[in-house]
RNA sequence: GCCGAUAUAGCUCAAUUGGCAGAGCAGUUGAAUCGUAAUCAUCAGGUUGGGGGUUCGAGUCCCCCUAUCGGCUCCA
């Protein structure tokens, strides 16, 4: 018969041939390398049989599928280890994720650290024994009775969720059999280089009324140098970890007294007023007023805005004068508040108005995790109050902002669109408005999108903006919420053009998130070389010897007026000393001052990133210093 | 909240089978007053996270609590 290359040319091949035939005819060479094929655009696995006209590509390691279906074959290597050494053990589901794949089991065994070397070694047999990866179908019933009888009560679960006409397929290898769609790589000996990383709980299928069962995480790599270049990078994202970096530059602290609540120690709290000062600059220039509303409102309030009967829950109450409050979890309904107080023309729209406001939130408390999961975080707040007609324009004008702030600091990012969740108020007409408003505007700016569908907040649909740091993690942090349920929960109203009243659009958002969590990704982000507008302390004078602190101190005031950082290292220790403890603490710059200095008229500059700058007035200096903080420069090179 | 692990000086970490709680850094005091990534000496620093138990004796073994770490769930 006769099939195509994707190149188009035609290739003949017996009867029942298979996509690793096919690649035979090619050559031996090309069948050596080839894991997988994609037969009419759908991947399959090399002993896939070809039918006449079969539009052929054959895949080498190097693609993202050869990657998925490597890792996909590295589970069941790793479940098949895990059956031989803990016999009883019962399989659940064993997915790739981002740069690895895990598998969880249920098992009478609880694993800890060292079972994970034990399971390695075991699983280096199975690659050694060059097991072929095979696959087979089989009728539903016939499936069910075949997983019954090896006591995969998980697996017998997942075949009856199947839909009724789905093909069941199982891969083998060796003694080991699992339920799988596949497609795999066609033997073990391809599994060159794995690391079992980590044991931890999951509920079966996600739900926690479910049991819990044991995941354990693992990557694996066509190659040991990959999987070295790999394991480098999770230590270097340990090295920037926020918790370290906070702590060794004392930037924030988090105590057993008030889990959840960080204390900002006076750098953090610099670093946190320097953010929230650039971020009034940009909200002033965009046009926001900003407002400050009260942390403990009535209950009645958390009753209007829907709060009480669906985020109870996540509340700190308290009693006053016996009635009951809450601790405000959002900012919203104080802006609302704020909104009525006075009555609204259509000529006042769009009202943009900002609040940096402080709100607790009860996290679970395994949830907690440095300033990224908190209790009570710093919201960048604003709500917009607008005519349906301004919608598109509004949001345009906010995923700009956003652009703009997010590219400062040097980030990129993606967008999310959220729609109505299950647990939701409003009427359905109301979400379909509201969420093709966003999707229109979202066209409008022709920028990309990923649809997570029913993942909206209870009140309305979300465009979320997905921050990536320069190791390639995302962090969700700005989001843009249409809601069209507070204006009728708080009776908002305007009087338009035709005299009567009417219900504005409102739109909530922010831009870093919470501060907190965004400090958390800055320091990660920078690993805590931070550039010179952020850096809590910006300059660092180091006295050669004593007698010249006072210069020392004359010239910090100067550079104190141009509103700089300054900081003296007035210890009775070394030049040498004090630099490294000064570059360990990651100040953007030094100036080392000796009788030269006092006695010349240039003071010698040394930068954190580029060494010994040279000599220079301190007016120079200055103009240098102050133009790099208004102008946020990245990264300090030359100069 | 759930599963698992961990908790020793301000920080990073030692302490054999249960047998005198220790080091480096930081800090104090003193000497030295030094020119671009660690000067020398000195002193001090602890109810071993909290509580209970076993034991002649507990940092070490057992139980409860708290916090933290890795995840799940949830989320900015």
């Amino acid at each position: 018969m006769e099939v195509y290359l994707k190149d188009g040319s035609a290739i003949q091949v017996e009867d029942g041939a298979t996509v690793y035939d096919v690649a035979c005819e090619i050559s031996k060479g090309l069948a050596r390398v080839s894991i997988l094929g994609e037969v009419n655009g759908e991947i399959v696995d090399v002993s896939y049989e070809v039918e006449p006209g079969d539009k052929i590509n054959l895949l080498k390691m190097d693609t993202e599928e050869s990657m998925d279906a490597f890792r996909h074959t590295s589970a069941h290597i790793m479940a098949q280890a895990i059956k031989r050494l803990y016999p009883g053990t019962k399989l659940a589901i064993g997915p790739t994720i981002d740069n690895g794949f895990y598998y969880d089991i249920d098992s009478e065994h609880t694993f800890v650290e060292e079972d994970l070397e034990k399971i390695e070694k075991e699983m280096k047999k199975i690659v050694k024994e060059k097991l072929e990866v095979e696959r087979f179908e089989l009728p539903r019933d016939e499936a069910i009775e075949f997983v019954k009888e090896r006591d995969e009560d998980y697996k017998i679960e997942l075949i009856q969720d199947l839909p009724e006409g789905e093909t069941i397929s199982f891969y083998k290898q060796g003694e080991f059999v699992d339920l799988c769609r596949g497609p795999h790589i066609p033997n073990t000996k391809f599994v060159k280089a794995f690391k079992l990383l980590s044991v931890a709980g999951a509920y079966w299928r996600g739900d926690e009324s479910n049991k819990m069962l044991q995941r354990i995480y693992a990557t694996s790599f066509p190659k040991a140098s990959l999987l070295e270049k790999h394991l480098e990078r999770l230590e270097e994202a340990k090295k920037r970890d926020h918790r370290k970096i906070g702590k060794e530059q004392e930037l924030f602290a988090l105590m057993k007294e008030g889990p959840g609540f960080p204390f900002f120690l006076p750098k953090g709290t610099q670093l946190k007023n320097t953010l929230m000062k650039y971020w009034r600059e940009v909200h002033e220039e965009a046009g926001y007023v900003e407002i400050e509303t009260p942390l403990i409102l009535n209950r009645k309030l958390w009753e209007t805005s829907g709060h009480w009967d669906h985020y109870q829950e996540n509340m700190y109450t308290l009693k006053i004068d016996e009635e009951d409050y809450a601790i405000k979890p959002m900012n919203c309904p104080g802006g609302m508040m704020v909104y009525n107080t006075k009555l609204r023309s259509y000529r006042d729209f769009p009202i943009r108005m900002g609040e940096i406001g402080r709100v607790h939130r009860h996290e679970l408390s395994g949830a907690l995790h440095g300033l990224m999961r908190v209790r009570a975080f710093t919201q960048d707040d604003a709500h917009i109050f607008m005519l349906p007609s301004q919608i598109k324009d509004e949001i345009m004008n906010v995923v700009n902002l956003v652009d703009e702030v997010y590219k400062t600091f040097g980030f990129k990012y993606h967008i999310e669109l959220s729609t109505r969740p299950e647990k939701s108020m409003g009427t359905d007409e109301e979400w379909e408005q509201a969420e093709s408003s966003l999707i229109a505007a979202l066209e409008e700016l022709e920028v990309e999108y990923k649809l997570n569908p029913a993942d909206g907040a209870f009140y309305g649909p979300k465009i979320d903006f997905h921050l990536e740091d320069c190791i390639g993690r995302t962090w969700q942090c700005g989001t843009i919420q249409l809601d069209m349920q507070l204006p009728q929960r708080f009776d908002l109203n305007y009087i338009g053009e035709d005299g009567n009243k009417h219900k504005p659009v409102v739109i909530h958002r922010v831009v870093y998130g919470s501060i907190e969590r965004f400090i958390g990704i800055l320091i990660e982000h920078f690993a805590g070389r931070f550039p010179t507008w952020l850096a809590p302390t910006q300059v660092k004078f180091i006295p050669v010897a004593d007698r010249h602190i006072g210069y020392c101190e004359k010239l910090k005031s100067t550079l104190e007026e141009k509103d700089l950082q300054v900081e003296i290292d007035g210890r009775s220790e070394g030049v040498g000393y004090k630099i490294r403890e000064a570059q360990l603490e990651q100040v953007p710059y030094m100036i080392i001052v000796g009788d030269d200095e006092v006695e010349g008229e240039k003071l010698a500059i040394r930068s954190r990133d580029a060494g010994e700058l040279g000599k220079q007035t301190i007016d120079e200096f200055i103009d240098h210093i102050v133009k790099e903080i208004e102008n946020k420069e990245m990264a300090v090179q030359d100069y």
